[in-house]
DNA sequence: CCAATAGTGTCTTTTAGACAGTATCAC
DNA sequence: GTGATACTGTCTAAAAGACACTATTGG
């Protein structure tokens, strides 16, 4: 008789706050790393969770009050070396909210927080969260360079301008403008608000998701 | 007290043969579904698994006797509705081989069997196979849009037009020779081998993988 | 008017598509 | 030689990069 191996998931939550690209992480106050800072995440309830989504989702609530824009399933990490309980099962997503949108409710959880990848790569993780974090990673800034998920990292109301930056952070790389706005203009996911920001000296155009847009890939990268 | 969920795993392995796309498939002993053609897949393993990679081929090898050319994490299927039995969580994976490699194996074993896509349309298969089968051959048609993979469904001599056939059955669109090549070329994967091919009338120029080539993957996708 | 940010026009660059033209083989 | 398949040369097309230019704002 095979028994099931422990089923957990874990969180990658980003944001991007003053062109800093940030995770959300927790502090563990149970055993095994106790006091370590970790992964959003937690162990699979099939009496409450409808689907393992849904796990990932009610632990982002239960740790930390917030609900991203975007969530999506990254990878499975498995292995006798990442758990000293044995063999372990986790499945990893990660997701992408606004700042101003995530900000009231981390600031009302102490053991909450959210913390600069210098900051990470400096800290001592528990579990292989440090590798986990790489990953995602990697895979949100490949998505960037054909796809307009860092939007999911706004206010509902953003400018161009807010729009460059987030990705500029993102990628560690400078963009073009005008490929940005060729961009938002093509994929067809935005309309313009009427209403402006004062941002800068000239007002910008302010946009929004459109009600019922598709999240469009594009047919080739940004490059550089 | 939380209890595990039921963990398996479900191969999605491709091959091409002829020009057509196939699925191997194999015909469940055990309840539910018993009689029902299936993924081969099965029971997450701790006492002998390393990982749930090591799973997958593993079940690849019990139920067929093959050794995919390429392996790639899909995604995780759970929910309630899955299984009569509750709540189940499946990690999923697809994978490559070439039809020669792997038809030996499948004859002695009369369970397993490659089946066409038009045939698996047809069938009634056991738990969400049929979604399973489709996510995964979304994920193909994409990669291969990008990238050089379906080189996994061929044997380890081939020829441009190999590939091209290869590549052309899975997207079910045609390609320019032309392009193919360029990227052959421009990848870096390959080496030509000291061979040619009689397949046409002029013989063909024969291709291997370079013994420490990395998957590249291209800008931009191929297009119509 | 000036400085600074927003946004446009347009030329170049890159890489895929199209397709004609050449090469090499079996017969 | 003929016909079929393999391969190359080269022009076009699509979309990104570069960057100069115009527009709009606050002071």
């Amino acid at each position: 008789m095979i028994t099931s191996p422990l089923l957990t998931i874990d969180n990658v939550l980003f944001t991007v706050h003053d062109g800093i690209l940030k995770v959300l992480m927790v502090k563990r106050s149970i055993e095994p790393y106790s006091g370590l800072w970790s992964l959003p995440g937690g162990i699979v309830d099939p009496a409450t969770d409808t689907s393992t989504e849904d796990t990932a989702l009610r632990k982002l609530r239960e740790k930390a009050g917030v609900k991203p824009n975007y969530l999506e399933q990254l990878e499975v990490f498995s292995g006798h070396d990442r758990d000293p309980r044995g063999f372990t099962v986790t499945i990893v997503y990660y997701a992408l909210i606004g700042y101003q949108q995530a900000e009231v409710h981390i600031h009302t959880v102490d053991d909450a927080e959210w913390v600069s990848l210098p900051q990470i790569a400096q800290l001592n993780l528990a579990f292989d969260h440090k590798k986990i974090i790489n990953v995602a990673l990697e895979r949100l800034r490949q998505k960037t360079l054909y796809s307009m998920v860092p939007v999911f990292c706004l206010p509902s109301l953003f400018t161009i301008s807010d729009l460059k930056q987030v990705i500029e952070t993102i990628i560690e790389k400078p963009i073009q403008r005008k490929s940005l706005m060729r961009r938002v203009e093509a994929s067809g996911m935005f309309e313009e608000v009427d209403e402006k920001a004062a941002t800068g000296k000239r007002m910008a155009q302010l946009y929004k998701l459109k009600d019922n847009f598709n999240i469009v890939n594009f047919e080739r990268n940004l490059s550089f």
